[in-house]
DNA sequence: AAACTAATTTAGGCATACCTAAATTATATA
DNA sequence: TATATAATTTAGGTATGCCTAAATTAGTTT
């Protein structure tokens, strides 16, 4: 078996290889809140145990067998979070933190009930899509909402799990994965998003805009 | 905050401490599946924690402190055991391997949901008590099922909880906490236990009853 | 009381996974 | 192409928690 340690490295390749193929030690090492210098250790042992590719100053990628670990790892995640959210009712800002512990604990047996009592979900309580037993994920064609125009109308596929801060922010707006909205004014200068969300009127900052994906958009004169 | 290491050391202590005042770092070891030598190391860190009162040769004792976080992780054990089995159907003999892996990682605010999901229950799925927030265990005066004699009727209060093959054998009895069986008759020179339960005549090894702790003893006469 | 046995502790090692600081390699700039 | 800068690796150190083997202490027996 593999060290929880060992598990966070390969889950965090798979994510950063995700958006650009191959990663950087630095990147790793920054993405993990490690050194460097410990990300050239742990990514040494991994490459011996044959879960990634790697050459001294190249960078790194997952084999195979490394990958299907990396899915493994996210689909407990991912499931933790929705189960939590669910079935415990534990706030959308709170489960990522939670599943980050219980990921490396849980079994596949608890795994199989908790799937099977969510209905065999194929997203997270942030949209994130959900890998099935077999590694499979289904990825939908999101669009950051940066590229959205004045007037367009679209659906949260998905928004980042990672802060807490941002995620009680959206929830506050009811900005959840599902949601419709139209875009009413994107200001100029790289300025904010005002949007009409279910009547309602509301502005969003840039840099909370980077952090939500959407779905199915509209233009106006399509409707 | 602790390592998982340490928090099973104060657990065991605990436990052992329950039956027979002071333990010896040979029990504990045995305990934990470890070395004494490994024991005595991790006894002197607790003790500049001002967890346990330990004098070498002498052995060990929790604090008040200690004593506090042992219940602390007794209780989240025995609560992941009791939502698995209830929350999820995982069979009462897998619970317990399982909330071992668990109760180091569970936060207090998915204890709390879970409590109330359960309703604030006081026992797991074994009989045994669940303390409070407060670390307070309300212990119910059982019997070890051998001290039973002809004739006597009685209420399952507590098994074992650690030996699944054991948990197995006796699901395959009915013989939960709360059952209710009569004993038909004890075979001399410490032979086994034959009962009624439920109508059903079954047959107990000594060394099974040994594990099993009933309450409600009522003679045969005063029923 | 001396000697033996059993329990316990000390001493020294190993693996994991992190760190800092110094050395190296790659890349960009002049 | 030489040099400066940035990224990466190597080297050496820390803490945890386990191990084995040797030394010590306690307790029992004669």
């Amino acid at each position: 078996m593999l060290t929880h340690a060992a598990e966070d490295y390969l889950k965090s390749i798979y994510k950063l290889q995700e958006k650009g193929g191959k990663v950087s030690t630095g990147i790793l090492a920054a993405y993990l809140d490690v050194k460097p210098a410990s990300a050239t250790g742990m990514i040494k042992k991994l490459k011996t145990m044959k879960l990634v590719r790697y050459e001294r100053y190249r960078g790194v990628t997952l084999t195979e067998t490394g990958k299907a670990i990396a899915l493994e790892i996210i689909r407990h995640h991912r499931l933790l979070e929705l189960y939590l959210f669910k079935a415990l009712g534990v706030p959308w800002d709170g489960v990522h933190d939670e599943a980050e512990k219980l990921e490396h604990v849980i079994s596949e047996d608890v795994e199989a009930r908790m799937d099977e009592f969510l209905g065999y979900p194929t997203a997270d309580p942030h949209g994130a899509p959900i890998p099935d037993k077999n590694g499979v994920v289904v990825q939908t064609a999101s669009v950051p909402m940066t590229d959205l125009q004045d007037g367009q109308s679209c659906v949260v596929a998905e928004v980042s799990d990672n802060d807490s801060a941002l995620l009680r922010h959206l929830g506050s707006f009811n900005l959840y994965p599902g949601t419709a909205f139209r875009v009413i004014e994107v200001a100029p200068f790289e300025g904010p998003f005002t949007i009409d969300i279910a009547g309602q009127q509301v502005v969003i900052g840039r840099e909370v805009a980077k952090q939500i994906f959407v779905d199915e958009v509209q233009d106006p004169d399509n409707v």
